[in-house]
DNA sequence: CTGGCCAACCGAACGACGTTCGGCAGATCT
DNA sequence: AGATCTGCCGAACGTCGTTCGGTTGGCCAG
């Protein structure tokens, strides 16, 4: 895949500002505005920029409350994983869904009001008939990194 | 926090996409564009909504492996724990740093060209001498919500 | 060496957009 | 009931996104 030095320095300009303006980014890397126009719409039809998305921060609605739900699954239920894996999916509280290999399954990233309702999410969980061990993390701090520039 | 159903609706729109302008979420919900700007002035001052990120597609910059490490420092270098998840933050592999209770302490999403630069890596982190014990997660399958709407 | 070809970039022009501001309506309190 | 304040509206202005024709520079074939 093509990724020259200008579709990069684009990259990292809308990773850190996804409303940056067309003709600011081009005053910025020294290019017309019809050019950078051009390489943004390529980079989004090549799937390089797959969207844009405004960061919601967590405490303003009322979900302060993470924690990391490591899942393990019994092995006669491991041909349900996807099912599994959707239905996490879609529970409001989660953030990120990782199937993993190690010593769990799955990890969930979840966000909830408090400790309370982490309890409450755990047990819910932990009624499924696929899962054969459940713990979670409470996390204390996280860091997420927007900025993703090729190495 | 003050938070009406016009705001959760603007947070919805501009969570899927940022780039939306403002006319056309203004059309969709009813109300005039200088009122829709006027709330999600209002939004970003009030720290709810804290940025705009373009989302990068991992593969298409040959970052298509992705790990969870998780590590556990020596209670002696706990109190250098900062110093060190600074560090890992800062590291260009890393997407999410998490410090958790539970088993470890921290918790890294990586994403890296493949298996040997996953090797690479967590052989040089595992150089740092506030490390007790590091172990290492593949992950096959990472699914993000965009979407964080309150529960 | 030269002619032709193709891809990438530019600049102007037009329609659409963001943003501001004055005014208005509804609610609240005295 | 009158005053006050907050939130919303609509018009107007300057800026922006987007398109398109023309130009340049690099590359390959003859």
């Amino acid at each position: 895949m093509v990724m020259d030095e200008l579709d990069t320095a684009l990259l990292r300009i809308l990773q850190n500002d996804a409303r940056r303006t067309n003709r600011e980014m081009a005053a910025e890397l020294g290019i017309a505005p019809s050019t950078c126009l051009e390489r943004i719409r390529g980079l989004r039809e090549r799937g390089v920029i797959s969207g844009y998305h405004a960061a919601v921060d967590l405490q303003a609605i009322d979900r302060s409350t993470q924690a990391i739900i490591s899942i393990k699954l019994r092995p006669q239920a491991m041909a349900k994983a996807t099912a599994f894996q959707d239905y996490v999916v879609r529970l409001p509280q989660t953030l990120d869904m990782f199937m993993v290999s190690g010593g769990s399954d799955f990890l969930a990233h979840v966000a909830v009001k408090d400790t309370q309702a982490l309890r409450d999410l755990v047990l819910d969980l932990a009624k499924r008939q696929e899962i054969a061990d459940i713990r979670s993390s409470v996390v204390f701090e996280h860091h997420h990194r927007t900025t993703v520039l090729p190495l």
